[in-house]
Parts: C-alpha cells; sequence; structure tokens
RNA sequence: GGCGCAUUCGUCUAGUGGCCUAGGACACCGCCCUCUCAAGGCGGAGAUCACGGGUUCGAAACCCGUAUGCGCCA
C-alpha cells in the first residue's frame, strides 16, 4: 500500500514570504510524504547570506504552519540528518568537493569575473552558446602555484562528462538532455560556499531524500544534478516537477498580481483549508469531479500522476468560492472565534467578551454565515448589530411612508411585545404569524415584510429578517419599531 | 543563442485510440426559492481540443513539423 521509506523536503530560501507557488510545491511534498507514511522534511536554503534574513524564515515557517502542515525533521525540530540550514553545512560540502577534486572529477578554476565575462560576450557576438570552455580545466601544479601567486582566489568546476542524461520525471515522463550543452559548472564559489546545484544534490543525498517534488523550473537543472548525483556515489532520488503558477497576464506569479504570499491572504481572511484546497485544485484533480476537501480528505485523494503538466493560472474568484464553502462548513463555534480579530480590528469588540457576549455574537455570525466570502467580510456583513445608530436614507422613508406601514408596524409591535424570550424559531413564527394576520386585511407579503425590514435595519436589503429580529432581541426591536412608527406618522 | 517543458470553454480541469454531437467546477446569464442581498436548487451560453501534416477503419488522445507561452544555461 505504502511506497517504502519515502523521504521529501521542502526547501525555501529564506529571500522573501511564502509565495503561492512555492506554497503549492509545499502542499505536494507533503500531501505525498502522508500519503505514503514518508518523513516530511523542512530545509532552509540560506546560502545567500545578503538576501536571506531571520524575517522571512520566520515568516515562511510561520505560513507553512498555519497552512496545517507539519514537518518531522528541520527547524525547531531537528531530525538525524541536521543541520537544516545550509549555511550550517559548509564544512560539508567543502569535504565532498574534495572528494570530486581527489578523484579528478573536478578542478580548480583560477578565472576572474572579468576574464569569463569577456568571452562569454564573445561566444555571444560570435553567434555560439556561451558556456564555459575549460581552459582551467588541465593545469599543471606548477600552473596553479603560478596563479595563486597572481593572487587569485580559485573556485571549484565540476568536470561534465560527455554523455546523455535522462530524466524519468513522475509527472513528465522521460527527458533527454545532452550534457554538452552543460559547461562546467561551480560547485564551490570564490568565497567558499557552495553553489546552488552542489549544495541541493548533497543536501538531498546526505538527508536520503527519495523523491524530490518541485517546480518546474528546476526541471533543466536535474540533468547537473544526476551528474553529481553519479559522481558522488549516491543513489538518484525520483523527481517529479510540477508546473508554474501564473498570474492572469500568463506571466510568473508577482506582486503586479497583487497578494502573492500566503500571510497575505490569512489577512484577508481566507481560511487556511481552502487555501490549501483550492492550492492543490490548481494543478492537480481527483478525477472523480469533487473539488471540496479539507486536508485529511487531500491526503487520501493525493497521487503525484494525477498533477498536471501545463502551467495553471491563479484564480481569485475561485479561491474565494472555495473559501465560502469552507466558511459555510465551520461551526458557529469555530467560525465566531475565527471572525473575532477582525472585529477587534474594527473595534466593533473592545475588550475580551464573556461568555454572554460571545453568546450574543455567536448570534451574529449565525445570522453572517450564509453572507461571508472571507473572514474580513462580517464587519460589513454584521455592521446593522454593532452601529446604535440608524441612517434611513431615502429609499428606506419612502418605503416608511406606505399607506398601509403603520398598520402593519403596530401589528408588528403589538405581536412582538406578547412575546417572551426569542430564539430564531420563535422569530419565524412570529413574522408568519404576522403576515398571516394583516393577510387577512389585504395586506401582502411584500408589503409586510419590507416596512417591518426598513423599520428595523434602515436599509432595504440585508439578512433574513428573522435573524435580525433574533439578534437584536425583542427590547431592540420594539424601540426601533416605535422610532420608526413616529416617523411614518409624522405627515 | 542553445536546450528543455507546455498548449482542451475567459479560468482550473476530466479525457491514456471508439462511451466525445468533448464532461465537471469557478466566473457570466436566466429561472426557482424569497420581503431583500446572499446562500441553495434548476437551466443556459461558452472549446473549429494552438495550427499543419501524417499513422489508423477510427485521434483531443500516437508520431513529425510550425507557432505561441514559459523555464534553464551564461
Amino acid at each position: 500500500m505504502f511506497l517504502k521509506n519515502i523521504r521529501v523536503r521542502f526547501a525555501p530560501s529564506p529571500t522573501g514570504h511564502l509565495h503561492i507557488g512555492a506554497s503549492r510545491t509545499v502542499l505536494f511534498n507533503w500531501l505525498f510524504a502522508r500519503s505514503q507514511n514518508g518523513v516530511f522534511i523542512l530545509r532552509i536554503e540560506d546560502t545567500d547570506r545578503s538576501r536571506s534574513t531571520i524575517e522571512f524564515e520566520r515568516s515562511i515557517i510561520e505560513d507553512i504552519r498555519w497552512l496545517g502542515l507539519d514537518w518531522d525533521e528541520g527547524p525547531e525540530i531537528g531530525g538525524d540528518y541536521g543541520p537544516y540550514y545550509q549555511s550550517e553545512r559548509r564544512e560539508l560540502y567543502k569535504e565532498m568537493a574534495d572528494k570530486l577534486l581527489e578523484k579528478g572529477l573536478a578542478y580548480r578554476c583560477y578565472c576572474t569575473e572579468n576574464e569569463l565575462e569577456r568571452s562569454r560576450k564573445e561566444a555571444l557576438k560570435r553567434g555560439v552558446m556561451p558556456k564555459y570552455d575549460g581552459r582551467c580545466s588541465n593545469l599543471t601544479p606548477e600552473d596553479e602555484r603560478h596563479l595563486i601567486s597572481e593572487g587569485r582566489k580559485p573556485t571549484i568546476r565540476f568536470r561534465v562528462p560527455e554523455r546523455k542524461i535522462v530524466v524519468h520525471d513522475l509527472i513528465r515522463g522521460d527527458v533527454e538532455f545532452d550534457s554538452n550543452v552543460i559547461g562546467d559548472f561551480i560547485l564551490i564559489r570564490s568565497d567558499g560556499m557552495a553553489g546552488f546545484n552542489f549544495a541541493v544534490v548533497v543536501d538531498d543525498a546526505v538527508m536520503k531524500i527519495t523523491h524530490v517534488i518541485r517546480g518546474e523550473d528546476h526541471l533543466a537543472n536535474t540533468a547537473r544534478h544526476i551528474l553529481l548525483f553519479e559522481a558522488l556515489g549516491y543513489p538518484v532520488p525520483k523527481v517529479a516537477h510540477n508546473s508554474m503558477a501564473l498570474g492572469p497576464d500568463h506571466a510568473k506569479l508577482s506582486k503586479r498580481h497583487g497578494a502573492t504570499s500566503i500571510g497575505e491572504y490569512r489577512k484577508q481572511g481566507f481560511l487556511p483549508s481552502a487555501l490549501v484546497n483550492y492550492l492543490a485544485l490548481l494543478g492537480w484533480s481527483s478525477g472523480d469531479g469533487r473539488e471540496i476537501f479539507t486536508l485529511q480528505e487531500l491526503i487520501r485523494a493525493f497521487s503525484i500522476d494525477r498533477i498536471s503538466k501545463s502551467p495553471a493560472i491563479f484564480d481569485i474568484d475561485k479561491l474565494k468560492w472555495i473559501n465560502g464553502q469552507h466558511i459555510r462548513q465551520l461551526s458557529i463555534g469555530e467560525l465566531t472565534s475565527l471572525v473575532l480579530p477582525y472585529l477587534k480590528e474594527v473595534s466593533y469588540i473592545v475588550s475580551e467578551p464573556s461568555s454572554e457576549e460571545i453568546a450574543w455574537i455567536e448570534k451574529v455570525v449565525e445570522a453572517a454565515q450564509t453572507n461571508l466570502v472571507t473572514l474580513s467580510d462580517v464587519t460589513e456583513s454584521a455592521k446593522l448589530f454593532f452601529e446604535e445608530e440608524l441612517d434611513y436614507d431615502e429609499d428606506v422613508l419612502g418605503v416608511l411612508k406606505g399607506e398601509q406601514v403603520p398598520m402593519v408596524l403596530k401589528t408588528f409591535k403589538e405581536t412582538l411585545a406578547k412575546e417572551g424570550e426569542i430564539d430564531i424559531e420563535k422569530a419565524k413564527l412570529l413574522l408568519k404569524g404576522v403576515a398571516a394576520e394583516l393577510k387577512s386585511q389585504g395586506i401582502k407579503g411584500k408589503e409586510v415584510y419590507h416596512p417591518i425590514r426598513a423599520a428595523l435595519t434602515g436599509k432595504l436589503s440585508g439578512h433574513e429578517l428573522f435573524y435580525v429580529i433574533f439578534v437584536f432581541g425583542k427590547d431592540k426591536c420594539l424601540k426601533r419599531v416605535e422610532e420608526a412608527l413616529r416617523i411614518c406618522l409624522t405627515p
């Protein structure tokens, strides 16, 4: 049933926040690990010290956790294959590079940036592919001594063998590359830091990664990786490259397209379960047409071979729809606690609410639930319940001036006055009763409900009326009806 | 410049040679429900399966080429 001893990893660079594209990759890795009873590893690729920051690292970790994805090895929890920061693995990279140097599979290159740049331009001018020409590949010890005496600091380059390389991609099938299009690339830079391609391979090899699931942008690099795994004497992990996430203009998703980081979606009031659900659908499908999933359900349904090959455009409308679906599946209690921060933000709630207040807020939430697309919509939806003053606009006043209105409101008021505590069922029945009574006097549905809505809310649209009565309670309703009666009786 | 990947309704996708006069979902439109806005239910419109050649009795599906988009290398 399960593949054996699966180990996968997600390896972000802390040079920015966790964005949509990357979070889809984490998700796929995590889902694969969980569905195969495997191990999910988080590794921080902070080799680029100038661009990496601790703030980004924290933000990425926080966002992954918020999405509901946990890791078995990595930052904060450690593991048997650490350290899980590339910046702490310099010695290892050096050791591995030295091994390749010894075996003659790598060599020191003393060319300077300037020299390389010059030959690159020249190649370009001649219309030839600009790749490293291997001029340092056969230096004698004497040559090297001479170059060092000039004060040159060497890089270590991989001696790329002549051969065909076939990448067996789990999503794309076999992809063939010819190594003669790859120049001898840098393993260790002159400052001693490992190059990206070398660090990834060393880490994946030593951490015993069995499956590499990552973005399509690394597909071509995989040819280099395979060469390195073999040179180092490690088994080549299985690879799967999922497509890119694009903006509506088919360009790679970026700031121009609005919110790109997971954190921004969280602030806007998207649920982690909805985001994960949408992300899964963006480039994967269950095959049976099902679209709404919880994380647990995704684990059961997931398989790598159902990941699609073509790039996917991020569609905020569909995300919104899925978010609404997830919001409607929440219990009132759950939704209430999720919505509290938004109510506090606009000062509808100022201090920690008592259990009595919570009970009332839950009523508000119940009324609002089917109207919400994002959690933050609650402030708009619940406005009516938190603001004391009513502002009747033109249309509303028009409705209140209707001929039948005094009678409707009086009937409503008198019926309500006889009631005790009001719950949803009672509110429904009460409205029905009022409507039935007035119907016998020739006043129809709309002429009943509309004025009552206008009187209670000052609006002509909004929540189901019985919710309004339920949330307001008897006294507030009576007060508002009396106010409205005064208005409609004033000529 | 070379190499690689991709291409089915506006968008995400189903589709692994006959079930495809191409199915579903979002968005859009209409109807129902209803005091209203949503939600929900029902229905509609929307894809010459990028294009051109083949292979085959039969192709969205397999092969070749072209175009476009994207990526990688430096």
